[in-house]
Formats: C-alpha cells, sequence, structure tokens
DNA sequence: AAATCGGGCAACCGCGCGCAG
DNA sequence: CCTGCGCGCGGTTGCCCGATT
C-alpha cells in the first residue's frame, strides 16, 4: 500500500552542491523540467535526494531569479507584507518578482529584522517596543478571569513559535480577518480562502488549552466575557494558523457559534475601518509607517 | 599572524496537506 | 477507507568568510 519511498537517504549525499551537480540538474531540468522530483536524482545522475533537487533548482538554478541586492522598493514591501502576512514567505514572494522564500526569509532574519528594532519597532508585531511594554504592564495588573472555567492565561492565545505578546486592545492590524483579505487579494486561489464566502475564525481556538471553558461556554459568552479575546485572537493569528476554514470549522456543530463568533469580528473589524486600511495599505506601502508617528514615518530602509 | 567572533546564506529538518495506491 | 509518500512551507542549523582583537 502507498508508494515506494523517495529515496534511500543512507546512501544520498548531502551538503552543499558542486558545480558539476548543479549542471546534471540544470540540464536534466531544461530538458525534461521539473515533474516528479523523486525520480530526477536517478534521470539526472545525482546522488541526492529529491527534495534536495528542487531545493536547489528552486533557490538557485531556477531561470529568472534575482541574485542581486534586494532594492529600496523590496524592502518596503517585505516590511509591509510581513506586517500583514507575518512569516508567511510564500505568499510574500509572490510580489516579489525572481525572489525565493528562502532568500526573502534570510533577508529578513539578518537585516531587516534587525532595521526594525534598531528604529524601536518590534519585528514580530511591527509596533512600537514601548507600546509593548507598556501593554506587558498592564496584563500584569490585570485582574485575573475565573468564569466558565477559563484561565486566566486562555483567552491571551500566543503563537508557541513566535511567543509574541498577541494583546493589544487598540490594535488597528493583524486580525485574521484583515489578514485573509490580504492574503485573498495577493493569492486568490489560496487553499481555505476564496472557497469560504463566509470565512469563519474557530472561535474555540481562544480557549484551546482550557477543554472545559469550551464545553461549556457559547461563543456570544466568551466574547461577552472576554471582549479583548477578539482582538488578541486576531493579532496572534496574524503569525500563526490562519488557514481555518472548512476543515476547522466544519464538524462540532460549530457552524452557528462560528457564524456569531464571525460577526463579532466582523463588528469589531469594521469599527476600526480595517477595511480601508487594507486598500491604503496595499496603495501605499509608506503608509503603514507614516500613518501615527512621525518617527517611523517614511522609514527609509536603504540608508 | 593567529585566534576569535559574528554576519550571511545555503541547505537541511520537520510538519501539514493532498492524493495516489 | 486507510496508509503513507510527494510536495510545499516555515523554522533551524551549520558552514564559510570577513572583521575584529
Amino acid at each position: 500500500m502507498g508508494r515506494p519511498p523517495c529515496c534511500d537517504k543512507a546512501s544520498v549525499k548531502k551538503g552543499p552542491w558542486t558545480p558539476e551537480e548543479d549542471a546534471k540538474l540544470l540540464a536534466y531540468t531544461s530538458n525534461h523540467g521539473t515533474g516528479n522530483w523523486t525520480s530526477v536524482p536517478q534521470r539526472a545522475g545525482l546522488k541526492r535526494c529529491g527534495k534536495s533537487c528542487r531545493l536547489r533548482y528552486t533557490n538557485y538554478l531556477r531561470p529568472n531569479l534575482k541574485h542581486e541586492n534586494f532594492t529600496q522598493e523590496e524592502e518596503d514591501l517585505i516590511v509591509t507584507l510581513h506586517a500583514m502576512l507575518g512569516s508567511r514567505w510564500s505568499l510574500i514572494v509572490n510580489q516579489l518578482p525572481g525572489r525565493t522564500d528562502n532568500d526573502v526569509k534570510n533577508y529578513w532574519n539578518t537585516k531587516l529584522s534587525k532595521k526594525l528594532r534598531q528604529r524601536g519597532i518590534d519585528p514580530i508585531t511591527h509596533r512600537p517596543i514601548t507600546e509593548l511594554m507598556e501593554s506587558i504592564g498592564t496584563l500584569a495588573i490585570r485582574p485575573p478571569h475565573t468564569a466558565a472555567g477559563a484561565s486566566s492565561s486562555s483567552y491571551l492565545p500566543m503563537n508557541p513559535a513566535d511567543q509574541a505578546p498577541a494583546f493589544h486592545d487598540d490594535v488597528p492590524y493583524h486580525t485574521a480577518l484583515q489578514q485573509q483579505q490580504v492574503i485573498t487579494l495577493l493569492d486568490p486561489d489560496a487553499p481555505g480562502v476564496a472557497a469560504s464566502p463566509d470565512h469563519q475564525l474557530k472561535w474555540s481556538d481562544f480557549l484551546a488549552d482550557d477543554a472545559a471553558a469550551l464545553e461549556a461556554a457559547t461563543p456570544q459568552a466568551v466574547l461577552g466575557q472576554y471582549p479583548e479575546a477578539a482582538v488578541a485572537g486576531g493579532g496572534a493569528r496574524a503569525y500563526g494558523d490562519i488557514d481555518s476554514t472548512a476543515a476547522d470549522v466544519g464538524g462540532g456543530g460549530e457552524d452557528s457559534a462560528g457564524s456569531a463568533f464571525i460577526d463579532a469580528m466582523l463588528d469589531s473589524d469594521k469599527e476600526m475601518g480595517v477595511d480601508q486600511l487594507i486598500a491604503d495599505l496595499l496603495a501605499d506601502p509608506a503608509y503603514y509607517y507614516g500613518g501615527g508617528s512621525s518617527s517611523t514615518s517614511g522609514m527609509g530602509w536603504g540608508c
């Protein structure tokens, strides 16, 4: 049953590619295309895993790749899109012809995130670091929620990967809806986006670590108790899994509950003018930094 | 001149999803 | 329907090389 293994991992070569290997791979792909990577190493005469071949090709050998430094415009676009999408490099790279996700990811990790920090902006949340510190202070004195079995931490969803403080009562960006809109604009074919006109956020995500509360609480009750959860959840999800569509909400009788939650999210975003904000951001990358803080207006990344 | 440090980047790793068998 | 691989993706690692001590 199933397919045979793609390669014998014990015998495949690892490490840097040699010019000879590059030449073989390039010759093969130019003659036969790039279908079925698992068979490429054997057909091209390479002792590599197909996965390694695909990576080498897409990140280095692929035609039309740019190998020169990032331009100012590209930097601005990366920063803006990262603010909207988080580290979804595949989506970001769709707007940067000739660049690879690995390129952009490395450039972000080594250059852009440092530039942001130097300017006092948290590269994860894209908010002034001073504001984050204030938020943390506010959180520390926030009274615990004990009703409905909700733990004090359960309404502050955090992406374990980045551990970003995802709570702020006036967050104008990073709501899941906002991010979803951007993804839809950038990639109409994105799975789970266009197919779900009434995109449903999984409200139970906000209580995912509290099974008792999950069973007991209705979405309305949850929102009533934790009005900040809608915003906080959006903030966290800006860097987490936002592909929660049909697969996430399809079963378990969550449909009506989900709809109520969505309505709350929609209302919240509408109040904040998120729709217009997205349109402005996409029309003018400088808008994001020029909107409120003169110190960060027109970042001038290249200087 | 040698040793150490740190930045940059290529490549690998592990996971989730879709689908072939 | 179930299993497990192919593929794509994001995160991480490790090597190389230039700068610094």
